[in-house]
DNA sequence: CAGTGGTCTAGACCACAAC
DNA sequence: TTGTGGTCTAGACCACTGG
C-alpha cells in the first residue's frame, strides 16, 4: 500500500509580493504606459505561475497604491496620471514630542462652558442652543511652546466632559481614549498670527502659522472642533 | 441515481466588510479597548461565521486603518491610541482646477538650464557638477493666479528635459508620463510671501502662503524638488 | 519550541457594467 | 447577455517570535 507523493512544499511559489514587484515594474519602467489595458486576471496568473487569487492580492494592492483603476467588465487599466495619495500620520502631539526626545509638558490657558457661537454652529452643525466647552491650551517641547490648541467640544453629545477639568492632560487625549469618530475633515492652511498666536507662540504679528483644522463627527453628530497653530519653521513632512 | 444537494449558495454569508464594521463597532465603542488582546483569528472566524480567510482581510483592513497591532505569536492588539491617518490626494493642479469647474490656464515664466546651486545639491543628494534644469511657471484657475511652481530638474538623471521647452505645458504633466520614482519627501508649511509670489499670486508682503514641497528620487537619483506656492485663503482639505 | 499571524491554492458563485 | 473583477471557502504550509 502506497501513499501518494505529497504535493510540493511551498518552496519557489510566486508570493503577491513579487508580483506587485513586476508588475510596478512593468508599469513604471516596462511596456505597461498609462491608459494600458492589462489583460484579465486569470490570464496574469497563469503567466505568473500563480493563483488567481495571489494575482487578485497583487492587482488590489497596485490599485490602492494609485496605479490602476479596476472596473468589472471593463478591466484593469493603468491610469493616466497615478493619483498619488500621500498618508499623513496625525499622531498626539505628546508622541510626536516625545517622538523626537524633546520633554513634553502641557498647560491649559483658558475653559469655559457657554452656548455655541452661530459661526460654530454653522460649521459643525450644531442644533441651536447646544452648549459647548470651549478649550485653549499649549503643547512644549523642551519647555518651549510647539503647539497652540483651540478646541470647542460638543458637551450636547458628551455631557460627562464638563465634569473633566483639562489641567493635567489634554483633551485630545481624554477624547480619544473616550469617543470615537465616524466622519473627519481636515484642513491644512497658512494662517497670519493673531494675538494669542503672538502671545503663546512667540510668532510676530502677521507671521505666517502653520495650522491644522480637525473638524469630528460620530453617527452624524458633532464632537470636536479644533485648530492647532504651530511654532515658527514647522513642517508637516512624509516619505513613502 | 441522486445528485448530492447542492451546497447552499451564498446567501447570507457574511462578508468581510461586515466583520470590519463589527470589529470597528467593538474597538470604538464596545467591549474592546484600548490594549485590548483579541482571540485568534480561528476562534473569530469561528464566532462570527466565516472562515479564517475572511476574518484574516478584516482584520488586515482594519489593521490598515491604525487600529490593531498585530504579530505573529504575540496575536491581535488594540492600539493604545489608535494612530491617525490622513490620506491625502496629490492630483495634478490641472485637475484640482478643473474638478472645481474652473477653467484652466497655464504660463511659464522663467526657464534657465545652470549648474546646480549648493544649497540644492546639498538638499537633493546631487553629485558635483550636476546640470538642473529651473522653471518657473504660474497655474491659474478662471484667469486668476492659482498656484505658483518653483521647480528644479535634475537634467543629468534626465538629458531630454533640456530639449523640452514646457511653453505649452508644464513640466509636472511632462513628468508624471515620463519618469517613475522610488522615494518621495513631501512637506507642508507655511512661508512668508517673497517677491515672486507677491508679484504673481496677488498676495502682500510677508502674506502666510501655504506651501508644498515636493522632492522625488528614482533608485536613489534625484529627479525633481518643486515648491508649490498657493494663493491667499488656500486650504488643503481632505475628508474620511 | 510552539502558537499566532502570513500567505498560497483551487474552486465556486456573485455583482456590476459594458456591449 | 456576458465578461471581468469581487469575494468566500476549506485546507495547507510557512515564518516569525514570545515564552
Amino acid at each position: 500500500m502506497t501513499m501518494e507523493p505529497q504535493v510540493d512544499p511551498m518552496l519557489d511559489r510566486t508570493t503577491y509580493r513579487e508580483v506587485m514587484a513586476e508588475i510596478l515594474h512593468r508599469i513604471t519602467d516596462g511596456p505597461w504606459g498609462p491608459g494600458t489595458l492589462l489583460p484579465g486576471e486569470i490570464e496574469l496568473a497563469e503567466e505568473f505561475g500563480c493563483s488567481r487569487t495571489t494575482m487578485n492580492r497583487a492587482l488590489r494592492e497596485v490599485t490602492e497604491q494609485g496605479f490602476l483603476d479596476r472596473r468589472r467588465k471593463a478591466g484593469t487599466r493603468v491610469r493616466m496620471a497615478p493619483l498619488r495619495q500621500a498618508r499623513f500620520e496625525m499622531p498626539l502631539v505628546r508622541a510626536e514630542i516625545e517622538k523626537a526626545g524633546a520633554s513634553y509638558r502641557y498647560a491649559l490657558l483658558a475653559r469655559d462652558s457657554l452656548p455655541a457661537p452661530d459661526w460654530l454652529r454653522a460649521r459643525m452643525r450644531l442644533p441651536a442652543g447646544a452648549r459647548v466647552l470651549h478649550l485653549v491650551c499649549v503643547h512644549f517641547a523642551d519647555g518651549i511652546a510647539f503647539q497652540l490648541e483651540d478646541r470647542w467640544i460638543n458637551a450636547r453629545a458628551l455631557p460627562q466632559v464638563l465634569k473633566q477639568d483639562f489641567t493635567a492632560t489634554g483633551p485630545n487625549e481624554w477624547l480619544v481614549a473616550t469617543v470615537p469618530f465616524s466622519e473627519v475633515e481636515l484642513s491644512f492652511m497658512a494662517c497670519a498670527a493673531d494675538a494669542m498666536a503672538v502671545d503663546q507662540l512667540g510668532h510676530a504679528p502677521g507671521d505666517p502659522v502653520f495650522t491644522v483644522e480637525r473638524a469630528t463627527w460620530w453617527q452624524s453628530e458633532a464632537i470636536t472642533l479644533v485648530r492647532l497653530s504651530h511654532r515658527k519653521g514647522y513642517r508637516m513632512t512624509t516619505r513613502y
